[in-house]
Formats: structure tokens, sequence, C-alpha cells
RNA sequence: CGGGGCGUAGCGCAGUUUGGUAGCGUGCUUGGUUCGGGACCAAGAGGUCGCAGGUUCAAAUCCUGUCGCCCCGACCA
């Protein structure tokens, strides 16, 4: 490709609406131009980026016995109402009517579409297990489109499903998508970690995990231990409950103190000169129409996912409102606690609250706090959970060491679903008896344009992009120093046709631009080689090979520059294979 | 959805307080001089000032409404 005839606008200055790096650079390198928020047009070297990625994730697929599907986007309401996700869903998800009325979705995943298939198709156990997938647009109404790439409202998704005879069988397909993952993601040049996950509205009974870039910019916590295996992301990373040795173990008196305005647990620090870890922290939480306590220790967060998965789930739980609590309790937030409580309220408590001896609580009393509060003694809880948001350098789960702290981008997720949505959609085989029995799920997704705006949070610099090479757009640009040069000229077209020839992907930059200009694109865009054309050199027969990782710059002979390209090339994407 | 900010040429911005025929840089076009890390000179093209109402002799500027974008939070496979 000649950079003459190529659409690739480059933008000398950073357009004000990119946060984030890889936005950044893919507006300025010409990858890519947003359309409106969260949705994006992909330009000719941004397409190749895109389809580099689903090749190396369609190879994977394969391999593994995969066989690619193409589903619909526009999707009936009904197949959504059956497994009730039509309403969990809520207004995460693009609806539309047609001209008669009937409702409509543009997909935001498909297991519905994809069970509805394999309900139809599939009878018997002699076709299981199988392994379809797709990849394709998803959407999805995010509130907050943002940072590019890393979280459109129309994006580009690879999700495969297993269908399998049993728990047993749906381990192995399990087990064999983790394997594809990880290979796709290192041949795609990543540094990554999988990662213990919550389900979340994927839901499903077994298992699963995220596959996250560690990058600075990643929206997800997730900690993991330097000894063994484990690691988690913090939404799902159990905790451990700590010991106080400080505390007392035998519970004293229960004693009223007045506590005039203190309602944060830093000014209850404050006034009482209390510590943190003898604290207790009240929450009433809403779920549906439903009230709960929530308690954990002074120094904690709760993790509201732990208490929906130990309470829900429901489809919109959340802090209640302190008009509710007054109305519910006579008495503002900031002074409410579990003993003593003037209405049923469901309490649950964490793993934490359930050890405390003589902790201190809000007495539900406008300015009056309890000490002396012990669990066990002055209240009881309803249920006993883990409830609160692990912190770095608590105890590894699996092995007590001190566990450390990593941001990540999601660029993958694993799940095991069990049999959730065979179950709503009634997805049957005929095993060997003749007996009717239910079909177990998996689902798996690769976000595809994720991944093109994590590589490149993970592989940039000051002047541009570094494209791991098998993900690169091209693999090598010509840049001949003046075009006005004929020698330059002849020498840069041979190089380009021979390249050609050997099947290594290059660009020609045969601009009339000053040399300045083409290094400048040529590294913004990020071309993992260059070969440079300049007069000095070629006297002696020579070009100069030019490494964009390394900015190490080798002079090699003309005869030999084409072969030697294609050799690296090679070597490189062999390298992850 | 709550809080904040911004919509003026492809991109980055000034002009709005105090109404008076729209500007700078960069990019683009043409000519010339240059030519190894975003050159220089000259001449050009390019904007219903987000949109709709209103006030006024006169609106980018004041008022009302509306749409969009960005950031923080909440939320989220």
């Amino acid at each position: 490709m000649k950079v003459s005839q190529l659409l690739n606008p480059t933008l000398r200055e950073v357009p004000a609406e990119a946060e984030v790096v890889s936005h950044q650079l893919m507006l300025r390198a010409g990858y890519i131009r947003k359309v409106t928020g969260g949705i994006y047009t992909y330009l000719p070297l941004g397409w190749r980026v895109i389809k580099k990625i689903e090749q190396i994730v369609r190879e994977e697929m394969d391999a593994k016995g995969g066989q690619e599907v193409m589903l619909p986007i526009v999707q009936p309401a009904e197949l959504w109402k059956e497994t009730g996700r039509w309403e969990v869903y809520g207004p995460e998800m693009f609806r539309l009517k047609d001209r008669h009325g009937r409702e409509f979705c543009l997909g935001p995943t498909h297991e519905e579409i994809i069970t509805d298939l394999v309900k139809g198709e599939v009878r018997s156990y002699k076709q299981l297990p199988l392994l379809l997938y797709q990849i394709q647009n998803k959407y999805r109404d995010e509130r907050r489109p943002r940072f590019g790439l890393m979280r459109g409202r129309e994006f580009i998704m690879k999700d495969l499903y297993s269908f399998d005879r049993d728990a047993e069988s749906s381990k192995i397909s399990y087990q064999k998508m983790y394997d594809a993952y990880e290979r796709v993601f290192k041949r795609c040049g990543l540094t990554f970690r999988a990662v213990e996950a919550d389900a979340g509205a994927i839901g499903g009974s077994g298992g699963t995990h995220e596959f996250m870039v560690l990058a600075e910019s990643g929206e997800a916590k997730v900690v993991f231990c330097p000894a063994c295996e484990y690691a988690a992301n913090v939404e799902k990373a159990e905790c451990q409950p700590t010991a106080i040795p400080e505390q007392d173990m035998v519970g004293e008196k229960l004693t009223e103190v007045y506590t005039p305005g203190v309602k944060t647990i830093d000014e209850l620090e404050d006034f009482l000169g209390a510590k943190k870890t003898s604290l207790i922290k009240a929450m009433i939480y809403k779920g549906d129409d439903k009230y709960f306590l929530i308690l954990v220790r002074g120094d904690r967060e709760i993790n509201e996912i732990k208490v929906n998965n130990v309470l829900g789930p429901f489809i919109n739980l959340r802090l209640a409102e302190p008009q509710e609590v007054e109305e519910l309790l006579q008495c503002e937030p900031g002074f409410i606690g579990p003993v003593g409580l003037n209405k049923k309220i469901y309490i649950v408590a964490d793993l934490e609250i359930a050890k405390m001896k003589n902790g201190i609580c809000g007495a539900n009393k406008k300015d009056y706090h309890l000490m002396n509060v012990s669990c066990g003694e002055d209240f009881t809880p309803d249920q006993i959970a883990d409830l609160r948001m692990i912190t770095a350098g608590e105890p590894c789960p699996k092995c007590g060491q001190s566990l450390k702290e990593a941001r990540g981008i999601e660029v993958g997720q694993v799940f095991n679903l069990g049999t959730k949505y065979s179950e709503a959609l009634r997805a049957f085989y005929l095993d060997e008896k003749g007996q009717e029995r239910i079909i177990y799920m998996g689902c798996y997704g690769i976000g595809v344009s994720r991944t093109m705006a994590a590589a490149i949070e993970q592989n940039h610099d000051q002047d541009g992009i570094i494209w791991p090479v098998p993900i690169a757009p091209y693999h090598c640009i010509i840049v001949p120093v003046s075009v006005k040069d004929p020698e330059l000229i002849a020498t840069a077209d041979r190089l380009y046709a021979e390249l050609n020839a050997l099947g290594v992907e290059t660009v020609y930059d045969d601009r009339d631009e000053r040399p300045g200009v083409k290094f400048k694109d040529a590294d913004l865009i990020g071309y993992p080689y260059r070969l440079t054309i300049g007069k000095k050199a070629l006297a002696e027969g020579k070009v100069e090979l030019y490494n964009r990782r390394t900015r190490q710059i080798e002079l090699i002979s003309v005869e030999d520059a084409s072969r030697k390209v294609q050799r690296i090339i090679e070597e490189e994407l062999a390298k992850n294979k």
C-alpha cells in the first residue's frame, strides 16, 4: 500500500475529547473516528488491526473445535422475556419497535439466540459437546461510554457458547476455552492475568474467570498473590476476617454515649478517640422493596456485589436514601446500628463483625452512639457473610501470603453457566437410554475492539504506538528520504516489490514530504519495522532497518534487506504461537 | 441518574464579562526556496459561531428552551 493512497489522516494535536492514551493515539494516528458518543468508524488501518485480532481469535477457537456462525443483531423481545433478562438488563439494552409495535433489542450478547437455535437443532447426546461462536457487533447503551474503544456502546465481541451433556463435560469445555484465551492474548503480545471474577448479570452456577490486561488505566482492580496462583477481581476476592488483638474478648456492659452531630466514621474516630477497627459501619440497603442492614467494620468498605450475591440477586440493589432511612427508623443515617432497632430489619453482618466484642455503633437515636457492643450478646445478625472489599496487603485466601494489587482492562471472560439458560429456554437432549436431559452451557467472550485499545495501553511511548507484530496493521514501512532522488526511488520500488512478493505486509511512504514528517508519522502509527533509504548509506549499497520498539538502527545491504525483514517478521509471528 | 465543564474552519484555541459585518495557530490548495526527526516565504480556499425561539436598529455575545460532547461520581459481561 502506498501512503499517498492510504486514508490515514494523522493529527499533530491531541483531540480534546480523548482522555486515555489509547484513545488519543488511535485518533491521532488515524485508526478511528468518532461518529457519536461510544460509536466509532474504523479507518483502513484500524480495521486491519481488528481483523488481525479476529483472525487470531478465530484460529484459536477453531483449534479447540469451535464452529463459527453468524447471529442476528436485531433480536425479538420474546426470547429475552423467557429468560427474564428483558427486565434484568434494564436501560442498558437498546430497544426498538417495528412498524407493528413488536418489541426488539439490539443484541448486547447472544445467549438467548444461540440457546434457542441449539434447542431446536440438537436432539441427541451424539451431537454434544458443541462449541459455537460468532464475532460481531454488540450493543449496550452504557450510562457513560468512555475511553474510546474501551467502553463503547457499539463494540466488537467474540462470543463462544459451549453445550455439554453434563457438568463434568462442561468443565472440560471451560478448560479448553481458558487455555485458548491464554494463547490468544499471548499471541496478541499482551501482558495479562486470568483472575477469579463475579458472574454479574450473566449469572450461572459454575466458576468464572476474567482475563485482565494489566495497565494503569484499567477500570478494574485485581489482587494477586506473589507466592501462589491466586488472583481475583476485588469484587470477588474472598476476605479473611482479621483478628484485632487489642480488642478485649470479654463483652463489657453496653453504654450509651452522647455524640452530638458525629455521623461519619472519621468524625467518630476523632470524637471518641476510638480505632476504626472497633467501629461498626451500619448501612441500610434497599433491594427491590425490601430493606437490609449491612454491617462492616469501620475501616472496611462494603462490597455491594457481595451484598447483592448474598441477599439477592436484585435488579436494583442500592443504598437507601436518607429520607427512606428516616421514615423506616425515625433516625437519621449516621446514628443507626443493629442494637434495639424499633423495627424488624434483616441484619447481615460481615465475618469481622461477627467476631467483634466491645464495638461502637449508632444508638438509633439522634446524637447518640453505643459503646461495648458485642455481636451475639447485644444483637444477633440474621446472617453472617463476607461482605467487604478486600485491600492490598491482606492475606491470600489460598496460602496466606500478603496480596498485591494491580489494575486491569477486562478483555475476556469465561463462564461456566450450568443450566440457567437451557432450563429457561428448555434446551434438552436425549441420552443413550432415550432419556430427556438438560444441556449444560458455558459462554466465553473476548472484547475484540477493547483488546485493540488494551494493546495500545500496553505498547506505546512518547511518540506513538508500538504494535506487537501479530496485530500490527502492516509489518513494515519503506521510507525513501527523498522522492525526488531517482536512485532512492528505484531502490524503494524494488524493496516494495520484493517485500510484497515475500508476503511481508508493507506500506510505502511515497509522499513528497520532508523526512522528519514521515518518521514522525511512522512512529505515531507504530509500524514495527521501518526501512529507511537514504543517499549516504545507499552509496555503499545499504539501507537502514529501524526497530520501532528498541529504536535500534541496523545498516543492511540492499540485497539482503527483504529477506532479512521477512525472516524477522516470521520469527516474531512464530514466537507465541 | 447526580455534580461540574464545553459546543466558534479538519484539529487545538481566542473572541462572550461591556451586543456593532468572525480571528489566531496548525492542517489543506497553489507557486517558489528547502530536504535525515513535524522547514521557510508568498498567495489562496475553508465557518448558517450546536439547534430553535425571543429581546434589539443590530446577537457568537443578552434571555428561554433544546440537542450533543467531555470529566468526576453512581452504575456495568
